[in-house]
RNA sequence: GUGCCCGUAGCUCAAUGGAUAGAGCAUCAGCCUUCUAAGCUGAGGGUUACUGGUUCGAGUCCAGUCGGGCGCACCA
């Protein structure tokens, strides 16, 4: 819609000798009565032009001409806003461009030739997925695709690291659970994993060897047997949620040296040295941020010789940059909020664009059963597991449910509400309304042999609806693109949901208050392809949020 | 102590610096011989935590206070 209005507004503005540096803006008022667009150019221009804001409007007003039969009434209301009333001819012969595109209706080329890494998730492979690991999967999962709307080329990545101490407990924890099932005792210590997960890895282990591996000290057979299955178990989860990944990154090829024999962790280091950000002290290598105005330095390489996470993590970074990527967004959760300040620096020191980059930190999940608090904790395993959520739920809550907040609000997951079969479960509003139209459509293909087919002349027939309900749901469908360019551009794909809980609602009021097969012929004809619009928006809607469309329910 | 996020109806949450701060749930009152009542209509409910400031205009921006969450390792 911008596009119609603004070149209009432009020419009104030159027309009346108003000169501005703002930007035109075009939006919806909350109240109909204020029109269906509204304009503040005039409030804006009016500082400038030392002028009273209304008598502005009035004056800019005969310039703005538009073509017959799309804007009804234009008037000044307010401090000076200016406020556009489309006809109702205007709003429904523009649904019929929703039935002609379908499935693409919606997209844009804001990214046309350009390419976008997404990374999400990238737990490493130490145990099940949890429900705060979740919140972020889908988060990213739906970034990602409403990035594929707008023409962008995504690659979903997961970055992961299979090596390092944390995998080594790992595989000692296995190989401890493994000689309780060969019936030796153990200690096992509380800085180990205590998931039950591990005895279920010990105990396919003791089948396949029995105690053949008792005196192997080796943990490499622990951790392998551990990962694999581990991260078997990730993907199946994410797979639940069809959440994929295109790329896994390890973590690990930045440690070994290229054709020259220096690591990727080695160039990073040496780079920042030759800009004097790099410095040994305590037997460590050291970031120097206090001369970024930071309290301490940061460890590089540990005095141990390892690298801390911090190094690979910026080298990681720059082969975004080097695998010359235009977008590159991070997903991550609140808890790693001190990490992305460092690598972001770093990579303005060695001179990257960080402009390209993009942070979605999503806040913590709690979550409610009975009305009571259930806080996360990684330590006991059972309560917080991603899959015994989505065993609960269902795929389509845990999505829904995880985007339905804004990703900085904490969310507070209603176990109970999830799992309601009514208006008051969003999911099942949204997919209800859906449903509600193909068995509709059913209907009508059986008693009036209604077969919709977009590219019939016939979705001109829509020209004729004019009541508000009819109106109304028409002009929210002509909002789906908007909505898209929003969602994206605040990385929020809540905005998405909020929008199409709203569509829902004006379908069901139209379906209540407009009979359909009932109707005379045309006019029965002319509501089912409102009500095919609404489907298909409906269904493009689902479908970057990755949620399921039920055909009936 | 310090960095980031949050504080809006009884509850869960909205509101690109704009008009009378909106939805849903819950509560109350209505709507099925009619295409799915898994739905719709209406009512009540607010000092936007507090105090200042910036401006034509602040829930929104700035400073401070109070309250909650997450970090603050030579862990990732």
């Amino acid at each position: 819609m911008l596009e119609f209005f603004l070149p209009v507004i432009q020419r009104a503005l030159f027309s009346a000798g108003v000169t501005t540096d703002k930007p035109i803006r075009l939006e919806q008022p909350s109240d109909k009565k204020f029109g269906d667009f509204s304009t503040n150019i005039a409030l804006l221009a009016a500082k400038a032009c030392k002028r009273n804001p209304r008598e502005l409007a009035q004056e800019i007003i005969p310039y703005l001409t538009f073509p017959p039969d799309t804007v009804a009434k234009i008037e000044v209301a307010g401090a000076g806003f200016i406020n556009f009333y489309l006809t109702p001819l205007f709003i429904m012969q523009s649904v019929e461009q929703v039935l002609l595109q379908g499935d693409e209706y919606g997209k844009g080329n804001i990214g046309q030739g350009k390419t976008a890494l997404v990374e999400y998730v990238s737990a490493n492979p130490t145990g099940p997925l949890t429900i705060g690991r979740g919140r972020g999967g889908v988060l990213g999962d739906s970034l990602a695709n409403l990035f594929e709307t707008q023409g962008y080329e995504v690659t979903r990545e997961y970055y992961f690291n299979d090596a390092g101490r944390q995998m080594q407990i790992l595989g000692e924890s296995v190989r401890l659970r493994y000689l309780e099932c060969c019936g030796q005792k153990t200690e096992f210590p509380a800085t180990h994993y205590q998931g039950e997960y591990i005895r279920e890895i010990a105990e396919k282990l003791y089948s396949d060897y029995e105690t053949t591996l008792e005196k192997n000290t080796d943990l490499d057979l622990f951790k392998k047997s551990a990962e694999e299955i581990i991260f078997k178990s990730i993907r199946t989860t994410l797979d639940r949620l069809s959440i994929r990944h295109d790329s896994f990154f390890n973590e690990h090829t930045l440690y070994t040296p290229d054709s020259q024999g220096i690591s990727a962790n080695q160039r990073v280091i040496d780079e920042l040295r030759k800009k004097e950000f790099i410095s040994e002290y305590d037997g460590a290598v050291w970031f120097l941020t206090t001369r970024l105005g930071q309290e301490k330095d940061k460890v590089l390489i540990k005095s141990s010789g390892e690298p801390s996470y911090r190094l690979p993590d910026i080298a990681y970074h720059i082969t975004k940059f080097e695998r010359d990527y235009n977008m590159i967004v991070n997903v991550f959760g609140a808890d790693h909020i001190d990490e992305y300040p460092d690598v972001l620096e770093a990579l303005k020191i060695l001179g990257y664009e960080t402009d390209r980059i993009k942070i979605a930190i999503n806040q913590f999940v709690t979550t409610t059963v009975d009305g009571q608090t259930l806080k996360m904790s990684t330590r006991k395993g059972n309560a917080d597991l991603l899959d015994d959520l989505i065993d609960d739920v269902g795929a389509d809550a845990t999505r829904l449910f995880f985007i339905m907040r804004g990703k900085d609000s904490h969310l507070n997951f209603d176990i109970e509400l999830a799992k309601k079969q009514s208006k008051e479960n969003p999911v099942f509003y949204l997919q209800y309304a859906h449903a509600r139209i193909c068995s509709l459509l059913r209907m009508a293909q059986q008693e009036t042999g209604f077969n919709p087919s977009a590219r019939t002349a016939e979705c001109r027939l829509l020209r004729q609806l004019s009541s508000p309900a009819e109106v109304q749901l028409g002009f929210a469908l002509l909002d789906y693109p908007a909505m898209i360019t929003t969602s994206l551009r605040l990385l929020e794909p809540q905005k998405m949901v909020e929008y199409l809980h709203d569509l829902a609602e004006l379908f069901h009021r139209f379906y209540q208050e407009c009979p359909i097969l009932k109707a005379e012929p045309d006019i029965c004809k002319a509501r089912l392809y409102l009500s095919l619009a609404t489907r298909q928006v409906l269904r493009n809607g689902f479908r970057i949020l990755g949620v399921s469309a039920p055909e009936s329910m």
